[in-house]
DNA sequence: ATGGTGGCGCGGCCA
């Protein structure tokens, strides 16, 4: 089972790559963030036609989060509870037996914001979803754009990041609850390069000269991180005209 | 250096 999280920065501009995408890739389930679309104008004929499933939760302008899958999605969900929130951040499905979570975290903008605090506050609400659901789902996948980097190893220059969005510990102990939930990194399962990112700001050729971060992450429960045989970033897409400023991150489990 | 780039949508917000 291939599963993969992706964020696009507007389906509209980015859908002929995400078709070439899922037909070189064939990913059994793919979760999109900042599709950008309100639901009626979702591609969802290009997607059907692709092969692939299809679940929205998204808005006009912002957010906007999509799990496509070659097999049906059951037990939707698009909210925490405790967050009554207009924003799509959140979709919860079960593909194949596996519950998936598909996140499209806060960013937060910047340590001591009020958008941070924000962030914070939406971050211990879906940790306690996680929780809660977890009890009944062995076999549960939490994915998506986290806006926070793990450690100094995924931030291009820890000194300069010290402290600041993405990387602050209160950002990585939020992280971390998740983690201790029983959840393992599955990218850190596996020897990788050293500066590999998944995101990279789209000024000042931060790309060319890989000043990234590791945001997207794919984080899998025991039982699948057990079966977890292998988790890369693909970086090709990124090299592309008009990229998304995030490449795909792609996990590959052993079937039961 | 409070800039810079990109998306949405047409002014200003968000990342």
């Amino acid at each position: 089972m291939k599963i993969a999280t992706w964020n696009v920065n507007s389906l509209k501009v980015r859908l002929p790559q995400v078709l070439d995408w899922i037909e070189t890739h064939r990913p059994d389930v793919l979760a999109l963030q900042e599709t950008k679309l309100t639901d009626e104008n979702f591609p969802r004929d290009e997607m059907l036609a692709a092969g692939y499933q299809v679940v929205h939760s998204g808005q006009k302008t912002y957010n906007g989060v999509a799990t496509l899958s070659r097999s049906p999605a059951t037990d939707i969900i698009t909210d925490a509870p405790g967050l009554d929130d207009p924003q799509r951040r959140i979709l919860g499905t079960t593909i194949d037996g596996v519950r998936i979570l598909n996140l499209y975290v806060v960013n937060g903008a910047e340590v001591g914001s009020e958008k941070f605090a924000y962030k914070m506050d939406w971050l211990e609400k879906v940790t306690a979803l996680i929780e809660r659901e977890r009890r009944d789902h062995e076999d549960y996948i939490v994915l998506g754009d986290f806006n926070i980097a793990p450690t100094d190893e995924d931030v291009y220059d820890p000194e300069k990041c010290q402290e600041r969005i993405l990387c602050s510990t209160a950002e990585r102990q939020a992280l971390q609850r998740i983690l201790d939930l029983g959840f393992t990194d599955t990218f850190r399962l596996f020897e990788q390069q050293p500066a590999t990112f998944s995101w990279w700001d789209y000024r000042h050729l931060a790309f060319r000269r890989n000043r990234g971060y590791r945001i997207d992450l794919i984080l899998a429960s025991p039982s699948m991180a057990q079966r977890c045989k292998a988790t890369w970033i693909d970086q090709t897409p990124r090299k592309l005209e008009r990229p998304s400023d995030h490449a795909p991150v792609i996990a590959e489990f052993e079937d039961r």
